[in-house]
DNA sequence: CCACCTAATGTGACTATGTCACTGGGCTAA
DNA sequence: TTAGCCCAGTGACATAGTCACATTAGGTGG
């Protein structure tokens, strides 16, 4: 966005496909959302009518372009859902949990800013601080400089299952 | 969304297909969404694993829905912009002037209920009330059951240009 | 014609999120 | 060692969403 609010759509992980950036190219068009890579990249360039004739020509490669749209496109839906129906702290304590789970620290802790993790979510960078600051309050983590410590998985499940707010 | 809340993703007009559904029909899952005709509907059903078959034959069927499919991804990328970066007002502002171009009436008006806009702008009914009270405040239209009819166009323009809040 | 029902709309009060304009801390390169 | 960064914290406010209702405007059956 030109205000510069941002959300991440999906990451792309090694072996798999981009078909935002795919797709765009083999209309010849710009794409409808930016990519950039975090961390060193071997990049092969094939040109779009190249790829797109390879396709036509072999159906288990057609397939994989196609079900792998789709497959994203269905995340992106999802992403949709989530951000319009449920709450920041939920979706941040699922967020930071799943960070914890790929994180082989112990303590389990995840190498974030507050900022990527506004973007990820899709949400304000002091909102992400706000509610950083309720889980610290809570034991759930501890804040440091652009890393988060795990304190307790339960209490982040418990912020996660809560009905509603405490009203 | 469990809650209640709902989004519509894009509107299929006749000619056009559904993707979602299609794609998610091709691999054997439930759909990431729901759809719902809202008129008379001539349906022809084919199976999905004839409809592989065939984009396997034929190339223009096969960029057909792969493009169809990429478009569509586009639209709802699209519409996490608007819904994540924009305001209401202005998103109403310019709902409803899309509705009233589509209109043969005169004066331009616009067939929807409140509910049906919240659930295509992706907010909640009560906030369109409020918005249409205040661009009926304003001059910009005027509200009827189940109905608004557009009193000045460019009053809607004027909305939708707001830099920001008269903070 | 009228009482009645129901979908559509209006509202107050409150919670949650986003925005803006700062402050201050910690790192790093010059 | 100091200037210039990211990064994080914060107060004040604007915007959006939720909840629990009240209030219609139209349609329907008698």
């Amino acid at each position: 966005g030109e205000n510069g609010r941002e959300v991440t759509l999906y990451y792309v992980k090694p072996g798999e496909s981009c078909p935002v950036n795919l797709s765009a190219a083999m209309m010849g068009i710009g794409a409808f959302a930016d990519a950039a890579a975090s961390g060193r990249l071997a990049a092969l360039t094939i040109s779009a009518q190249d790829f797109r004739n390879m396709s036509h020509r072999n159906a288990a490669l057609q397939d994989y372009v196609f079900f792998a749209t789709a497959l994203r496109f269905g995340e992106v839906i999802g992403l949709i859902r989530e951000i319009t129906t449920r709450r920041v702290d939920h979706r941040l304590a699922e967020y930071l949990l799943r960070k914890f789970d790929e994180s082989g620290e112990s303590p389990p802790a995840a190498e974030v800013t507050q900022q990527n993790i506004a973007l990820d979510l899709g949400t304000a960078r002091e909102v992400v601080s706000r509610r950083l600051q309720e889980l610290d309050s809570i034991g759930a983590v501890e804040l440091r400089r652009g890393k988060i410590i795990l304190q307790d998985r339960r209490a982040l499940h418990r912020v996660i299952g809560q009905t509603a707010s405490a009203r």
